[in-house]
DNA sequence: TCTTTGATTTGACTTAAGTCAATGCCCTCA
DNA sequence: TGAGGGCATTGACTTAAGTCAAATCAAAGA
């Protein structure tokens, strides 16, 4: 696959122009990585920012004690670590590689200088960072509003929402998944626990069935108790 | 004050050039502000977004029970709610004028238009964008990794940082400065009472002189209990 | 099949922080 | 001067969730 075509892969960019994606296709520089394979860390110098053609990353950050808070995981035609191109030139958290993955690297210099020639560029790249930050917020409010359980309960109406069905099967463990709600595995299980004995989901392995949408939904907000 | 005059106060703006400065001075509507006054509410539909020239707003979130976190405080020369000019049509949070404020206001549409005109315009929106991202994704770290000490000191280096001197004083109350940490007045309150009692603050009323960085830096990190 | 290794679950315990209620402290205004 | 109101503090109690340690389970090889 070429470098255009790995470019087509990636929602954002493929509505540009063909024009746009000749010249992205000439900056841009294209790898493998294995699972567990690290990316960037944070802090580093930041060269470029990167989008997935196939596998799967986390981003994340590590406490002082070895806690690790993952703060977004990226799939395929997914952009990551853009941020850096326009701010300060450090990266804010660590990536890694949690499958073999293709990753598409965009050196931050000659990418500016493309996005002087090519508004629509920049317009298109506004509305993923207005929704980028538009995440953020609900994060944040997922953290500092809710409990475990509502955390859970959230991110389980919203895997309903992106799967489209009340039956799928989780991509990540449950340690990620943790990280990922701000919990610790621990916590995780004993919650899980709790909404299987009250029939609200059903799981096996990492298949989840959502058995009581309606109890979930009350959960998520706040209004009721496990 | 003109409109293009109060446009210059805003740091992000004006350093356009001044044909741009005019063309944004066209579109913008200025008006007042009371203190408490509501400038949106969430789910709001859209119809542009502001930039405070004079004043102090809050954006905040609502819990079912009524808890507010508060998600930014604004002070002069700060834009809000451009997000919803780019992703969908609806405000995220509800925002509120602490102080009487001045505020500008872009409508949607008519920006739009500007914005495939002006290149440059869109470059400086991403780096701001990019800036507001940063910040987002360290909240989400303080609110997730950190406890309470850990965020208050955080905060306090902070302020340290931007006002360049050791004491200065909180230009919010304390119920503010609660919802800001994610946090309730009394859990504040008793915080801050440990850290004067270590003498690593000192407070009288709202003014605040920080006596023992260093201790404050290692709170902030994790690395040591108060 | 039998290990081995890592993921998951469970139990016992600890702790940070929230709730509720009472009290104290200014500050303003009549 | 003193009464009222809002902010701030304190105490007693409750609870969600974290820690630590042990037990299970499960998949992957030898």
């Amino acid at each position: 696959m070429t470098d255009l075509d790995q470019l087509k892969q990636i929602p954002l960019l493929n509505q540009l122009p063909e024009e746009d994606l000749k010249n992205l296709a000439r900056i841009v520089v294209s790898r493998e990585y294995l699972a567990g394979e690290d990316i960037f860390y944070e802090n580093d110098s930041a060269k470029g920012f990167f989008a997935l053609v196939k596998g799967r990353i986390k981003i994340y950050k590590l406490s002082f004690m070895g806690k690790e808070q993952i703060l977004h995981i990226f799939g395929p035609g997914e952009i990551f670590a853009e941020v850096a191109v326009f701010s300060d030139q450090k990266y804010p958290a660590n990536a890694q590689a949690l499958q073999k993955s293709t990753i598409l690297f965009f050196p931050r210099q000659r990418f500016r200088e493309l996005l002087t020639q090519t508004p629509d560029l920049g317009l298109h790249l506004l509305g993923l960072f207005a929704l980028r930050l538009r995440e953020l917020v609900a994060k944040i409010e997922e953290l500092s509003l809710k409990e475990v359980p509502a955390r859970l309960a959230a991110h389980l109406l919203l895997l309903l929402e992106t799967e489209g069905k009340t039956t799928f099967s989780l991509n990540i463990n449950k340690n990620q998944l943790a990280g990922l709600l701000g919990t610790i595995p621990e916590t995780l299980s004993r919650v899980i626990k709790k909404f299987k004995d009250k029939g609200l989901i059903e799981m096996n392995g990492n298949v989840i069935t959502l058995k009581d949408q309606e109890t979930l939904k009350e959960i998520a907000q706040g209004l009721r108790r496990i």
